[in-house]
DNA sequence: AAATAAAATTGACAGTGTCAATATAGAGAC
DNA sequence: GTCTCTATATTGACACTGTCAATTTTATTT
């Protein structure tokens, strides 16, 4: 008998998505436990495997966390797409809605935000081709939206460009000096005010 | 017969001054090596002391890290200061050149700039009062610079407070975003391109 | 010169990433 | 159904890390 129709991404072995399963402990420690906290080890353990296991998934640890950034550009795509749904049509209200978004995403998930937009790049060699993908796909996915946010604005000279750089530099440096709860000291310009008026097109 | 005139602050006991060759330690190994490579045991022995010479000195390898950060921000505001005393007295002139000593010491000092503006910040709970009061001094310090060169200028209802929000939050996205090699795939544009046009007071 | 405090050393311990060797489960071929 | 073979997981080991306790060395003070 044929056993016809049978699962080609049938579930693998021992597991059952063991990759699935360290990016989510992964998740689980940063949130919990801060930067320190996502070993790999750790992750293993979360996920009920022995402390070598990983390494039939991930190229190393390097390979865990790049994997790892790429969900959490889902995550924070889908937060500013959020922020964008619950706002109006207005393309000064959407940009402004998109930006908060960002903010958000940057204060409630402190050090997952902070892996994410890591200065002194994570050096990619070695690292799983599965995991540069998404992490590159995701990052387009999530900045995607905030330059579909720009398109309706003029600046400097008609480059879109130019709008979209201004625009991500001050929001991404916005929340990373002041999204912090450290910071609450002063009195913080909420980011409406500090976003220049820009020209429609 | 008195010995008077004695050396109050004399040089401690047995290296020198340790703490000082371990933050030069921790910079050059932070320079050559990347984050990874700023360790507690490797900083002993670029100084040329035992592993655990440094606890007399650093209570662990955050406070060590923290001082670091310090001494990293008086770099960072030399940088400025010199791309200031470099640019013509006009206002905006003034303001762009020292953005963009910030947007080069960002590209010249990618790891120590990344730990300086950690966005997880630093759990600062058991470091050593001498490094966290340094840091706090040398920020304020590099702050000051960009501080001063946003007074000239009126933004959003006189407020100063504004101006220097944003201002920082548009140099400090910029120099994360794109202050690297790998987003050199893009042609980004300048940071004065970027500016928006600030009044004068 | 003796006593005291500061600084550095040595040795140990639990974690960490990573590698090699081994065991095991599932997939496909017959 | 049985047999291979490959993917997956385990175990054990190694070097390296931060940190602690005990000890020794050095400098200052009395």
């Amino acid at each position: 008998m044929l056993t016809m129709t049978k699962k080609t991404t049938s579930t693998p072995h021992h597991h059952g998505n063991l990759r699935e399963a360290l990016i989510n402990a992964g998740l689980e420690l940063l949130e919990t436990g801060g930067a320190q906290a996502l070993t790999l080890r750790k992750c293993a353990a979360l996920a009920g495997v022995s402390h070598a296991a990983p390494a039939n998934h991930f190229n190393g640890l390097v390979s865990l966390k790049v994997a790892i950034m790429a969900r959490g550009h889902l995550l924070f795509a889908e937060t500013m797409r959020q922020a964008s749904s619950q706002a109006e049509s207005c393309p000064r209200t959407q940009l402004i809605a998109i930006c908060e978004g960002y903010i958000r995403f940057a204060r409630t998930h402190k050090t997952l935000f902070n892996l994410m937009f890591q200065f002194d790049c994570i050096d990619l060699e070695g690292v799983d081709d599965a995991s540069k993908n998404e992490k590159r796909k995701a990052g387009e996915e999530s900045y995607g939206i905030l330059k579909k946010a720009c398109l309706p604005f003029e600046h400097n000279g008609g480059n879109s460009l130019n709008t979209e750089t201004m625009v991500w530099s001050l929001v991404h440096g916005y929340a990373m000096l002041f999204a912090n709860e450290g910071a609450s000291k002063r009195a913080i310009p909420s980011f409406s005010e500090i976003l220049p008026n820009l020209p429609l097109k």
